[in-house]
DNA sequence: TTCATATATTTGAATATCCGTATATATAAT
DNA sequence: ATTATATATACGGATATTCAAATATATGAA
């Protein structure tokens, strides 16, 4: 049951640089939630959260509930060249600011919810 | 000497379901003139020009012309990313619409410019 | 219930994008 | 110089996108 997402709409998602970032980051750690991504990109919960709407929209990402934190991953719908476009491309760009620091600065974030604390 | 293309800019250039069937058409032919492009498309000419030039600013494209056609082509210098996310994106939607007939059509033009009278 | 935290949504303004139509430019031929 | 064809650009209006700031909602703990 294909979500039948079009590629125009689909790069629509991608044209933004705040969205880019959340989808790089994503794309390489499964899951995050709003906090942990606000915290990432050094940016207001509220644009964060407007974005991630955006690509829920779109078909780009699920969200999960856990409590009082909201997960967001890839759709597990996404075809197979989306899936392909995504990873080419943060491939070719993570290593080229802001997406390289992004992962850097999350790995380093305190209080993080999740697994962190399960010891 | 890279021209450095953003990927949030490379991806805002793809966002439009015009400049990415004319991505679709010039990735699988090489090049292509504005005429073709307006006649696969079935698109009026000024519409054609000004998503082309779209694509220029953008390095997505480059143009030549010859005689009276302007021929444009992939940008010599696009990053091997940004290769690989056309190729995978037109493997992955050529046989839908609109992508699919747009190269059908092209296939059945009259007096099209170039190679074609050459015998 | 009250409080604190995490997240979502609304509002209004600024800006960007897209379109159709009309017009301008460039080339080649007469 | 005139004409015809191919292409590019300008104009104005309609619509979409983005933002910051304010507010709303949901969960869990006290």
């Amino acid at each position: 049951m294909n979500k039948n997402i079009s590629p125009e709409y689909f790069f629509r998602a991608l044209a933004d640089e705040t969205r880019l970032r959340c989808v790089a980051l994503i794309q390489q750690h499964g899951e995050l939630c709003v906090c942990e991504l606000s915290y990432a990109l050094g940016l207001a919960q509220p644009k964060i959260s407007r974005h991630l709407a955006i690509l829920k929209a779109a078909n780009l990402f699920q969200d999960r509930r856990e409590g009082v934190w909201i997960y967001y991953h890839l759709h597990p719908d996404l075809p197979i060249w989306a899936l392909k476009v995504l990873k080419e491309t943060i491939k070719g760009i993570q290593s080229q600011a802001p997406f390289g620091t992004d992962k850097q600065v999350l790995s380093e974030m305190p209080n993080r919810p999740g697994a962190k604390t399960c010891a």
